[in-house]
DNA sequence: TATTGTTATACTCTATAACTATA
DNA sequence: TATAGTTATAGAGTATAACAATA
């Protein structure tokens, strides 16, 4: 039967939608939006950037950029510094707020690692992880196939 | 290790991702937005309905539902139909470009059943489906949890 | 009185285009 | 001439609150 893997499918889908919404409470709960938070990780990645670092890094334009960084400094999660040599750019700098954010998100994903895997055997999550790379390639190269198509 | 159980949790987070991206060129080749088409699909499977149907099963509120509808009558997917017997009520209605866009978003949902899992053994994707079950089944009750906490 | 859907208002994320200041 | 970031404008999705018409 194919209906299995139907299922499967349905089982991704649904759980996309689980893990939105599971994320969306803890930033809620840290007043983050997904969009900000996503930033503020890519900020502590890499330390302190200019803005068009982040544009690049998040897929966004540097416009979409600007509005993130006044929302975040307006909430007191990061600062606008004056860049050492480029007097065009901004160095886009966490605050200790931004800080403990990322720290509580880390936090959050690994409780959540917890919760979800905890109990698994380990053979089971080895096998998982197995079945997943090859979910995960073959997904990747069907983005990039219908992207190329178009082109 | 632990390594494997961060591993897993941190492909489903790309997963996420990369099925948003999938979905969202499908849904613009078809001239919808997710929101609308998910909208959309929820009234193909109830048929004509009110607008307050959809609010409840999509979970948004009604004004939400008015801009998703505008949006669809605009783009013809829909039309607002008197309803027989509640005159307050309107019967949102597929059209014919609006059937055939539900009947796109099913091929295209088959065809990535195939592209991901055409290739893996029956028992591999059994495994996967059993295991998926009890992580749902897991981030359901986190979810819950969380959402009863806070009230 | 309760319900359906609307107008009014506001916030977030996103984009393109034009512009300023600086390299 | 090219780059960093802004203002200006626009569209989509979401929410609350007040309101009209109808049940």
């Amino acid at each position: 039967m194919d209906g299995d893997r139907t299922r499967a499918l349905d089982q991704l889908l649904e759980l996309t939608v689980l893990l939105g919404q599971d994320m969306a409470v803890g930033l809620a709960r840290d007043g983050l939006t997904e969009s900000r938070a996503h930033l503020l990780w890519v900020l502590d990645a890499s330390g302190p950037c200019p803005q068009r670092h982040l544009a690049d890094a998040l897929g966004v334009t540097a416009r979409t950029v600007t509005g993130l960084v006044d929302g975040l400094v307006d909430t007191g999660f990061v600062t606008r510094e004056t860049h050492p040599t480029d007097r065009r750019a901004t160095l886009v700098t966490p605050t200790p707020r931004g800080l403990a954010a990322v720290a509580s998100l880390r936090a959050g994903q690994a409780e959540l690692v917890g919760q979800l895997f905890g109990d698994v055997p380990e053979a089971e999550v080895a096998a998982l992880v197995g079945t997943m790379d090859g979910v995960l390639d073959r997904l990747r190269a069907a983005i990039a196939a219908e992207a190329g198509g178009s082109r």
